[in-house]
RNA sequence: CGCGGGGUAGAGCAGUCCGGUAGCUCAUCAGGCUCAUAACCUGAAGGUCGUUGGUUCAAAUCCUUCCCCCGCAACCA
């Protein structure tokens, strides 16, 4: 199987924050439940550089545009490290790939586009249209005094592609996850869609339109277009056509209509195939309030990761809220899932079990199970069955919730069997609870690997299992020592 | 009357489609165990299921009135 999963290009006018951190690692547990799998996987991340603000953020930091870009476009790659991203490529939209790419994707679209007038309220000192909606006393948020301008612009015939969105995502109702944002797009659209302006010639940082002197894409075209060019187009349409078919493109609830609307609209047009999922997650706020710079409670990913580690921090994205709803990052409600789920039920687990199998000497399997071993050890061997029907539904919230069910389970398996007893008079039954316990605590390690790569990491190191793909989790464990376990999530 | 989602134990949520003893996690209280990171296990208390009226043997669930909250409502990467 082919899985092609990306995270939205970021935009370089800021610095990264918790909520690009966020989408990344939602993008990189699907891919990495992917690969565990067995599926070749395309992940594909990056960052989105032209536009009129980047190059005046550029101007106000007296640097030129292109090595303004490489700084910012470097900290979104820096971001990836400190969050352990496993992306099979990094794209920027300056790259000439990228450029020749959009261009070709421009000339196939073209029997759509047509040229018109863009009309709007235009604030020079912003050198940017501002929205009806976002006047005040008609002026700018800025301040700013506006006119009203036009110029020449391309269109593209989006109002043409409405009936054929609505069959799309009627016939294909997981087209756009969570359900609830699919219902937005679609009132959205049978609301009636207008042409949309493609282009612009009021500034030049941006890819230029073939046959067009003076004019620049408009961020539509040249920002979704990163998905195909980092799928090799337009050199090998093969790839592109065999991996866009299997393309979930996480996104936040904020862009969702480019990628449920404009994008498969111009893909269409292009005559390519669709993502076969749009996923819009949430956001999330700060100790209860919107992050924002002037509250100074914006979520530093950096100095998150310093204080607390990262698979923390991975796991609590995802088992704090349902993906695709909002959620609150607070202090101490990371702290409560580190020491409550983390050190309490998995560490204290795994650690429980393995020191004991290190007080005794080691493990001498014994797979004749009874009544009292076979339900854990059924669960652990089917595990992975009911985690890839989760993943491919994007439910990563439930995905932890049945992990966190077999480690509850052994942890009642350990209650009820007594192995501490077990020792002193039942050598059988002692090792078939403890060939339980570590075919479950194998299970365990690949249900969280996705989530939390360097835990998992260890456990496989504790229980010598090589822990690449699941189909070891079906390999019986063959009597040895295994390394002294350490505690996972040590307090203090 | 723009479209949509929601109001269930102290908190966060599931259950509502296909009516039939109201469930989960955390917090609280009590007990057990001692292998383990004072971790783990068991049990208890706690809810007029937003409001009004109705259908029904029976309503959180179906119909109705009103109140409240939150998304979306196009150029916002």
């Amino acid at each position: 199987m082919k899985f092609c999963v990306t995270t939205p290009i970021y935009y370089i006018n800021g610095d990264p924050h918790i909520g690009h951190a966020y989408a990344s690692i939602a993008a990189d547990i699907l891919a990495r439940f992917k690969r565990l799998d067995g599926d070749e996987v395309h992940f594909s991340t990056g960052t989105d550089e032209h536009g009129i603000k980047v190059a005046r953020s550029a101007e106000t930091a007296g640097m030129d545009v292109y090595k303004f870009s490489d700084l910012m476009s470097q900290k979104f790659r820096d971001l990836g490290k400190v969050i352990n991203l496993s992306e099979d490529d990094f794209i920027r939209t300056t790259e000439e790939r990228h450029i020749v790419s959009s261009q070709q994707l421009w000339r196939r679209i073209s029997d759509d586009v047509y040229m018109g007038t863009y009309s709007g309220w235009y604030s020079a000192r912003d050198e940017e249209y501002i929205p009806e909606e976002d006047l005040s006393d008609g002026k700018a948020p800025s301040g700013a005094p506006v006119e009203w301008m036009e110029e020449e612009s391309y269109f593209f015939r989006l109002s043409a592609y409405q009936d054929r969105l609505l069959e799309l995502y009627e016939k294909n109702p997981d087209f756009i996850a969570p359900p609830s944002r699919r219902n937005e797009v679609i009132s959205f659209v049978k609301s009636g869609l207008k042409d949309l302006s493609i282009s612009r010639s009021k500034f030049d940082w941006g890819i230029p339109i073939p046959d067009a002197p003076g004019h620049v894409m408009y961020v539509w075209i040249d920002a979704l277009a990163n998905y195909i060019t980092s799928l090799g187009f337009p050199e090998n349409e093969e790839r592109v056509a065999e991996m866009m078919a299997n393309c979930v493109h996480v996104v936040g609830k904020e862009i969702l209509r480019f990628h449920a609307v404009y994008w498969p609209a111009f893909l269409m047009s292009a005559g390519l195939p669709l993502p076969k999922r749009i996923f819009a997650h949430g956001w999330w706020t700060s100790e209860g309030q919107k992050m924002s710079k002037s509250i100074g409670n914006v979520v530093d990913p950096q100095k998150t990761v310093e204080k607390y580690g990262l698979d923390p921090i991975r796991y609590f994205f995802f088992r704090e809220i349902r993906f695709g709803e909002d959620g609150d990052f607070s202090e101490k409600s990371l702290q409560r899932r580190i020491s409550y789920d983390l050190a309490n039920d998995l560490g204290n687990l795994v650690q429980r079990v393995l020191a004991f199998v290190q007080k005794i000497g080691g493990l001498r399997v014994n797979y004749d199970f009874i009544e009292d071993e076979r339900p854990l050890f059924e669960d652990s061997r089917s595990l992975m069955r009911k985690l890839r029907v989760l993943m491919d539904k994007q439910d990563l919230n439930g995905v932890l919730g049945e992990v966190w069910s077999l480690i509850s389970a052994s942890n009642k398996f350990v209650d009820h069997m007594k192995p501490w007893e077990l020792v002193k008079d039942d050598e059988d039954k002692l090792n078939r609870v403890l060939t339980a316990l570590c075919e479950s605590l194998r299970a365990i390690a690949f249900g969280v690997a996705p989530f939390m790569p360097s835990t998992a990491d260890k456990i496989f190191d504790f229980l010598n299992v090589d822990g690449k793909s699941f189909r070891e989790i079906e390999v019986n464990f063959t009597d040895q020592t295994f390394r002294p376990p350490f505690p996972l999530f040590p307090k203090e």
